[in-house]
DNA sequence: AGTAGCATTAACAATCATGTCAGTAGGAGG
DNA sequence: CCTCCTACTGACATGATTGTTAATGCTACT
């Protein structure tokens, strides 16, 4: 028999949490139980009991997890349009993959499956954090994010979560082409950051 | 005892499913379940077995439900723009409403927590079906909806959609109005509109 | 009134997710 | 090599949900 091997209360969890990302992305919240879990990553229902102490804690863990995965990706891609290498649209794909394929939309609709809707604010918070942080690096000026940016962040976020919903039955029922949501939300950047230089000068 | 008064199946069907709707509403979709909605409507959960078949037969037919009543609602509003009552602000706030209080944003959520994906799609037509008809009375053509319109319906529904489920935190985190979502709905209709008029003329 | 149909229910069964607990064994440190 | 800590497991318990079935009793219809 294999013998089994120890892994440190880290790895572990970092391992679970992976797998549980991928299990709710791939079959939905309901499928995210841990025996399915455990399964995943080779260990028992009891383990992930150990190391998260109840399925709540599991569910809570993962949530960080995603809202932080979230966020840093998109934050990630906005200080490289501070380098001068992305444009607006590519901050635009970013936002829509990072909710289409990495669990934003996911996180959102297990947290209002599970019922934790008092761990949406977090989330929140999050996004308004990593904007407020990127427009202080890109002005390097202390003041808050004008009321643009927060406008075009919401309208953003927004777009993008519902794009990852139902995003591809809509376009398709409307005869729209899939990026339809993207170029919308290009455009509605483009056109904030130009009214923004226009005042300005 | 009381005696039980007996329903008809139109009756009770119709019962259970108003009383699921606020059930999922009110407490999220693991609320959602036989035993709960059952005790709602007074009756027990073999009751709606009965009435339903199976769990999936109560998950489909709340499903459909709650589309129709959504984009009913919706075609509404449109239609009595039509009669010059409704501005477009009126159109985007019924289409808000409709996701936020009546059960858009918690059909969206209960589909996808209950592994339906599929059902996304016969929503997504019915979305599109309204549009057209709305599009034909309005103009007494015979032509589809031009891109525009289309494209305005997706925003608009994308970002009332997004805003039934993480507009409330959101908008607090970013420390905007709450009716922000709306104004920027709002807008994209008008804008939209004045495009049509303008290359009309 | 009598009867047939069906809405309704209680009781039971099966499955599943969560949680508890005692015990096993891997690995680091003495 | 020995010992301690703890990651890890298997067996069991519990509660919830779904589903089945036989029986009950409204209610419409004749």
């Amino acid at each position: 028999m294999a013998t089994r091997r120890r892994l440190s209360p880290e790895e572990s969890r970092a391992g679970a949490l992976e797998a549980a990302r991928n299990l709710l992305i791939e079959a939905g919240p309901q499928a995210v139980t841990l025996k399915a879990v455990g399964a995943r990553v080779g260990r028992t229902h009891a383990n992930l009991l150990h190391h998260f102490g109840s399925a709540a804690g599991l569910q809570h863990a993962l949530g960080v997890y995603l809202a932080e995965s979230v966020c840093d990706r998109i934050a990630a891609t906005i200080r490289a349009s501070r380098s001068g290498g992305a444009s607006p649209r590519m901050i635009v794909d970013q936002a829509f993959d990072a909710f289409d394929g990495e669990g934003g939309g996911a996180l959102v609709s297990w947290l209002l499956a599970t019922g934790q809707e008092d761990a949406l604010e977090p989330f929140a918070k999050a996004i308004h954090q990593m904007i407020e942080t990127v427009h202080k690096e890109e002005l390097g000026a202390d003041q808050p994010a004008d009321r643009d940016a927060l406008e075009s962040t919401l309208t953003v976020v927004l777009l993008a979560l519902g794009q990852s919903l139902i995003g591809g039955p809509l376009s398709s029922a409307l005869k729209l082409p899939s990026h339809t949501a993207r170029d919308i939300a290009e455009r509605f950047v483009v056109d904030s950051l130009e009214k923004v230089q226009g005042t300005a000068t």
